[in-house]
DNA sequence: ACAACAGTTAGATGATTAGCTAAATATCAA
DNA sequence: TTGATATTTAGCTAATCATCTAACTGTTGT
């Protein structure tokens, strides 16, 4: 759970998983949303992967990465819940089907 | 907001969090719940501050510090509802009055 | 005035972090 | 095989971070 906290502690990496949330994107793609290098990229792309938010699939010379959504509700409810408050998932909400 | 991500980032300022949900305490009670140094919290305790996390008030030669529930709330709620999860407090959840 | 106490500031250290360039790996296409 | 493409790994640097001890500031009690 440190572990996504740590992820979450930086602005590019928080809008990776914002980018994410729309469907999957390649490393590429990804990188190309911001000014800094693909190796750094690279760098958040692990951070990321070593929390568990995201995972990636390697599909001939790219590589996909998916947000795991589950996993980032669990961390911000489990937290919240602390604090007493609740967290409602979008599947709960109201446009489930 | 970056920095209150950057604030819970740490598991020591995360329990201070926690610790001041059930009321607030003096920098040397909390200092009393950890094992690291008193200026190595006094150091935790102005990252709250700067995060807007906690106030502080002086009294004698005691400092009280409190948690700024809303602040936490408001945070977690804004990047809550980026991924479509929605935040109940805990005054709007069941015991309001 | 003085000693004890609560807390912070100063200053140092080792670890981690975000960033870079250059090089390596692996796939695809000719 | 050669070249281009997608991405990572290696190795470096500068900045930030968590921690410490020692010293300082302000308050209280005698």
């Amino acid at each position: 759970m440190s572990r996504v906290f740590k992820a979450l502690a930086d602005p590019t990496r928080r809008r990776v998983l914002e980018i994410l949330r729309k469907g999957p994107k390649t490393a590429g793609e990804l990188s190309a949303e911001f000014e800094v290098s693909k190796p750094t990229m690279s760098a958040h792309f692990s951070t990321l992967l070593e929390a568990n938010l995201v995972d990636a699939t390697k599909s001939g010379r790219t590589i996909t990465y998916r947000l795991k959504m589950s996993v980032l509700e669990d961390a911000l409810l489990g937290f919240a819940q602390v604090f007493g408050m609740e967290l409602k998932t979008d599947s709960e909400t109201s446009d489930t089907a």
